[in-house]
DNA sequence: GTCTAGAGGTTGATG
DNA sequence: CATCAACGTCTAGAC
């Protein structure tokens, strides 16, 4: 920890934060405040107690009691400004795209200024590339018989997440979709066009998700297009072992 | 401030926490710690310093150094877990989804719990919405002789911005976006469809935005349909001088 | 409660 | 450096 200050006054906690703003620590504010914001749009709150948080990045966070997600921000500051006298006044300034978030304190409970170590990257597994891969591993996840025939095929409407044939050979175009919604069966339909186009036959277009709505599905039907469920867990494991046996073939290298 | 602890053995942050978590209290915590989340995805992030924020309404973060959104999270939790012997173990799990958050406290600089009251609301400017609003107060902003039909109008596709006439008593589809990109175009596209398909004539698809690319562009072109650029700052405008006039009259109605 | 689409989205990858 | 699409998206609103 770097500094911690009590109840300071204005002035005290004006003095701790212009300190410590604009360099590469987090300063943790608690107080009652007002914000404005201007740029891409426009708000105003009005005074309450929050949680101002500013990271070593610039990254700024106004958060209130509640919810995930914070009431005001700004993910890169590039110019700060404190003034104080009966209130503080921080400004923090962004250029591209222009905004400004004013914040101004009428009253600070505490300042916490750290300096955060954090080399250790986020390990995520579940991401459609995930799924994509699984697909190219293991095309029997979205079908007996399918072969893949190229990912991330490039066609004038976009990129293809997976473009297959069946055991019947005919093209299949695969969209893959943590998410599906409406867009994804259009996004389908016109990769399905295009190969249809391209190839003057017919082509299957099957949409693989890990969950379906009923009206994405009827959407779907009524388009001739086809859904296949995969289990996120299923895709995971894949990957694992996927993982796994390259972590395996790395140590055998560095022996 | 409800209570503040500095460099804590991992039992008294253990007791700290665990008296505070899964009650309205703020609860901010310094330290080093491994995150293990498990639930939609699955991810794994190693030692580091953070800051955890467990917030009123039981919202979970979990900040490193960097970036405006956190490394970990959980919007809401259902049920908390503490445990300590060497390290500290806390467990947050959420029903729906079923999702698990397990935070590993090998260190603890402080433990900050605070009661935040903050009663005011965000009143913010700039939405999608107040484009809408906008257009239906002035359809001129989108073209001359436009009359605007309806308003959220809804379709087997969803839900169309504004629905209206030209001067030539065509039916007119208006999707008005932010930030307009190709999932925009082919959201337009469905309504434009089910519209056609309803009325059995032709029909317009215009997308109003206050900003546009090349590319988009080009592909609205491709699919017939049409673009209009509408100023941000006058629709903020048009419904601050709305919201003016209301406040006048909220002032006027209690006197 | 489920479904739908927006967001001051943010962020990372890609050309 | 701009563009593009995913996100453990989250969140509010409509049904």
């Amino acid at each position: 920890m770097e500094e911690l200050v009590e109840d300071p006054g204005i002035e005290e906690a004006a003095e701790v934060i212009e300190r410590y703003v604009a360099r590469p620590y987090t300063v943790q504010v608690n107080g009652l405040c007002s914000v404005n914001y201007q740029g891409r749009a426009k708000s105003s709150l009005d005074r309450g107690e929050r949680l101002v948080v500013i990271k070593q990045d610039s990254a700024l966070l106004v958060h209130g009691p509640e919810n995930y997600q914070p009431k005001n921000w700004q993910p890169e500051v590039d110019s700060w400004n404190v003034e104080s006298d009966e209130e503080l006044l921080l400004t923090a300034k962004r250029n591209d795209p222009d905004e400004t978030v004013e914040l101004r304190f009428e009253d600070v409970e505490t300042v916490l200024v750290t300096q955060m170590v954090d080399r250790s990257e986020l390990k995520l597994r579940g991401h459609e590339i995930d799924i994509h891969e699984s697909i190219e591993e293991d095309p029997e996840l979205v079908e007996e018989g399918l072969k893949v025939i190229e990912r991330e095929r490039k066609t004038p409407a976009g990129y293809i997440d997976v473009f297959a044939r069946d055991p019947e050979d005919r093209y299949v175009v695969i969209e893959v979709k943590r998410n599906p919604d409406y867009n994804t069966v259009l996004q389908l339909q016109r990769y399905v066009d295009e190969i249809e186009d391209e190839f003057a036959s017919e082509v299957r277009g099957i949409l693989v998700a890990p969950k379906m709505t009923d009206n994405v599905l009827d959407y779907l039907d009524d388009h001739g297009l086809e859904f296949v469920e995969v289990e996120m867990e299923d895709v995971i494991a894949s990957y694992e072992s996927l993982d796994d046996s390259q972590t395996e073939l790395e140590s055998f290298s560095e022996v």
